[in-house]
DNA sequence: CTTATTGCCATTTTT
DNA sequence: TGGCAATAAG
């Protein structure tokens, strides 16, 4: 058993998967079998080492990882896995507060829900208006981030510190928020990790009884865990001490949610005896790939350098392209695509195209349409975000737990059935003014005991409360009988009328029946489901997000070009990569210029686009870009000249022959004139710009790279007679003079690329 | 209560 | 450019 675990393995990975006891952290590069590390780490731990199943929790980030860890696991072990515990954090968490409700603060119990961002920021939006805040200069969804970040970083209310306007009305809106959950006894997705760590951290009972279970706990993507993430499984890991951490720093690209690649660093301290081991061989490929991610990577600081190395010698050289404008990049991308098909034998499926934003995703889909070209993009509506879903997944939350009111509030009078917002807010006054609650409210306005609105809508109202009273007693027997959730369903469905309502919402036929359809696979999950209690189901549907029941037609999916972000595509690989619109201002991103931890961020996503390639990697960037309604020139992203130019081929520079002179002027001359056309400068980096003598050449001096030591440096505030004060966002060398750009605090003009020798700029201090 | 209009905003998003 | 959400009018 342990020759045929161990065998197919290389000896890094087979470190790792045979470690003994005690802390092991294993940095694992891009294609170098981290899931296997993994799943043979289960197998060994259970068929070499005798742990049980049930001693071994192994935590994820996302539902997919946790199925495919756990098939894999169970066909190593012949089946044998029963009791292991394989999950993402949420979803553990949801288990633990749900099965210790007992100790969960007064107000929740057990038939919890779990809000998702929707329904945040619909609850955010009463809390704002309750507090007589602009919703324009402090949005709900703004306020909401600062909240999550707290939580993410265990900040209770009364610990949160503001540091300025905008966190001291989050630090006002935070404790209200919360209030409000709980008066709706709900949690949102932040507080299932927060309240499990607060209650693994202050119960001893609870603690120790998930410490002992936990003999061996196993983390993927360690790199994306935020502070209470990594606190929950240090605290889990806490008697037993094995903990087996799995991640790649170079890969972390989700800082935006509180995700913090120091955990890497600060793991080892944590636990200075811990095993490290780095996994560098690479399987998926080509040298040159690898060798023109590394070029990218190698350039951030603060982590551990790896030296990735494949079996596949050479390749093919990365392409880069420059096309005239993003109409002609997704032409281009196409009939590469084709051109790969029928030269190479590729098919569409083994082709993706990637980009750092999803609004690029729309010409290139206008060039696959255009063509007849299959593709799929991935992202977009998830099924549970789809509004007859929604509606409905609202209506059963409302029956498990009627003082929901956000789902309430979403059904009352969903389909229209007479109940405005006059009503609406009348009830809640009544419901909060008896203070009995909105279960007990409903069952009297049901039975026509108490009536709190009068005519027309009061009877509207009566009869909704009925509907739910009497749906739960379909939920809820009484006797211990398990209610089959389809029953429920199909009564709910049939007593609202939902399909006849369907028209009304829809704006042509073929949505009625992508609706029905969607309608019919909720339908489906539910039967598949029927046996789980009610609250269970919710939690499962609110902690599945992804799953995606309908089948989209046939085999056009099964076989086509994937567009996708660069988000979406960690953990992915295909033999073909397109990475298009690699351009300063979207890759790296223009939010991330003046932030250097940002700006590191971007670089690794560039890095993760890079390395999902198996074969062939094509960079592309237009001369010029509509983008949100404006076509704007465009710069090469200046990670392209970090590639060594031996490793490219194209990157066409047709304007590369024009004389220093004609670029200054081009870069110029929108300086001085027509406001009206703000960040129309800087053609001449595009003119400069050579990657393939980039590196022979003077770096410093002839490429777009962010220069020390230049006059103005981000960050900085200046005031220009002109445009007003800004922030310097990006200065860099041009010529014999120093490109500074800025953003203005006037919108009007917005970001601006100037020369500072003609600008007339003062730094303020 | 529904419908039309306007105005604003636009990275990324595993749960 | 276009999609959405708040607002005004039918």
């Amino acid at each position: 058993m342990a020759a045929d675990l161990l065998s197919g393995l290389n000896p890094a990975q087979r470190d790792a998967v045979s470690a003994g006891t005690g802390a092991v952290l294993v940095l694992a590069g891009p294609g170098s079998g981290k899931t296997r590390v993994l799943t043979h780490r289960i197998a060994y731990l259970i068929g070499e080492m005798g742990i049980p199943p049930r001693g071994i929790m192994a935590v994820t980030f996302t539902n997919k990882a946790a199925a495919e860890m756990r098939s894999r696991a169970e066909s190593l072990l012949d089946g044998h896995i029963d009791g292991l515990q394989i999950g993402t954090f949420h979803s553990i968490c949801a288990r633990i507060l749900r099965i210790e409700a007992d100790h969960l603060p007064s107000g929740y119990g057990r038939d919890y829900v779990i809000y998702d961002s929707d329904d945040q920021t619909a609850l955010m939006k009463t809390v704002v208006a309750e507090m007589r805040i602009d919703p324009k200069k402090f949005s709900p969804g703004r306020i909401l981030n600062g909240i999550s970040g707290a939580k993410n970083e265990l900040i209770t209310p009364a610990e949160y510190a503001s540091s300025d306007y905008f966190t001291e009305i989050v630090k006002r809106a935070y404790p209200i928020y919360q209030e409000r959950l709980r008066n709706n006894n709900a949690l949102d997705f932040d507080d299932l990790l927060m309240m499990t760590v607060t209650m693994l951290r202050d119960d001893e009972i609870v603690r120790q009884k998930y410490q002992r279970r936990s003999e061996h706990v196993l983390i993927d993507e360690f790199q994306d865990t935020n502070t209470a993430q990594y606190k929950l499984i240090r605290l889990l890991g806490g008697y037993h001490g094995n903990l087996f951490a799995v991640g790649d720093e170079d890969q972390s690209i989700y800082a935006f949610r509180g995700a913090d690649y120091r955990n890497v660093q600060q793991f080892r301290k944590d636990y200075p005896e811990a095993r490290v081991i780095l996994l560098e061989q690479n399987y998926r490929s080509t040298q040159i790939v690898l060798d023109a991610a590394r070029s990218i990577i190698d350039k951030n600081k603060n982590r551990t350098p790896k030296q990735l190395f494949t079996d596949k010698e050479g390749g093919s050289l990365v392409t880069v392209h420059e096309a005239y404008s993003e109409g002609e990049e997704g032409e281009w991308v196409v009939e590469r695509v084709r051109a790969l098909m029928r030269r190479q034998g590729y098919s569409y499926r083994d082709i993706a195209v990637m980009y750092r934003i999803n609004a690029l995703s729309r010409t290139l889909e206008d060039a696959f349409k255009a063509t007849g070209v299959p593709y799929r993009i991935v992202g977009g509506v998830s099924f549970y975000q789809r509004r007859e879903i929604r509606d409905l997944v609202a209506y059963l939350r409302v029956i498990n737990n009627p003082i929901d009111t956000i789902s309430l509030n979403r059904i009352i009078n969903t389909p229209t059935r007479g109940i405005g917002d006059k009503t609406v807010t009348t009830f809640h006054d009544w419901v909060a003014a008896r203070g009995r609650g909105y279960l007990e409210a409903l069952e009297a306005i049901a039975n026509g005991t108490l009536i709190p609105v009068t005519g027309r809508s009061g009877k509207a109202l009566a009869e909704f409360a009925s509907l739910i009273i009497d749906l739960r007693k379909i939920a809820f027997p009484g006797d211990d009988t398990p209610t089959d959730l389809t029953v429920l369903f199909d009564e709910l469905t049939a007593r609202i009328r939902y399909v006849a309502y369907l028209p009304e919402i829809s704006t042509t036929p073929e949505q009625v029946q992508e609706r029905l359809e969607n309608i019919q696979a909720l339908r489906g999950l539910v039967s598949s489901k029927k046996d789980l209690r009610l609250d269970d189901f919710l939690a499962d549907v609110s902690l599945n997000t992804e799953a995606e029941p309908v089948e989209e037609s046939g085999e056009q999916i099964a076989n086509s070009v994937t567009l996708l972000t660069l988000h979406a595509a960690k953990g992915l690989e295909y033999p073909v990569v397109f990475i298009a619109g690699v351009e300063d201002g979207l890759l790296p991103h223009s939010r991330s210029f003046a932030d250097a931890d940002e700006m590191a961020e971007e670089r690794r996503l560039m890095y993760v686009g890079l390395t999902r390639a198996r074969d062939h990697l094509f960079l592309s960037y237009a001369f010029r870009r509509s983008l949100y309604g404006e076509s704007i020139p465009s710069i090469p992203s200046r990670f392209l000249a970090d590639i060594p130019a031996h490793l490219t081929e194209g990157a066409s520079l047709k304007v590369r022959h024009m004389t220093e002179r004609e670029a200054y002027k081009e870069a110029t001359r929108w300086d001085s004139d027509t406001p009206s056309r703000p960040a129309q400068t800087g053609r001449a980096k595009i003119f400069e710009f050579d990657s393939r003598a980039a590196a022979s050449k003077d770096r410093a001096a002839s490429l777009p790279t962010p220069t020390p030591g230049l006059k103005y440096k981000p960050g900085m505030h200046v005031y220009h007679p002109k445009f007003g004060t800004g922030i310097v966002v990006d200065s860099r060398r041009s010529g014999s003079d120093e490109e500074v750009s800025v953003r203005f605090e006037d919108k009007q003009f917005g970001l601006k690329r100037l020369m500072a020798e003609f600008a007339n700029m003062r730094i303020i201090p």
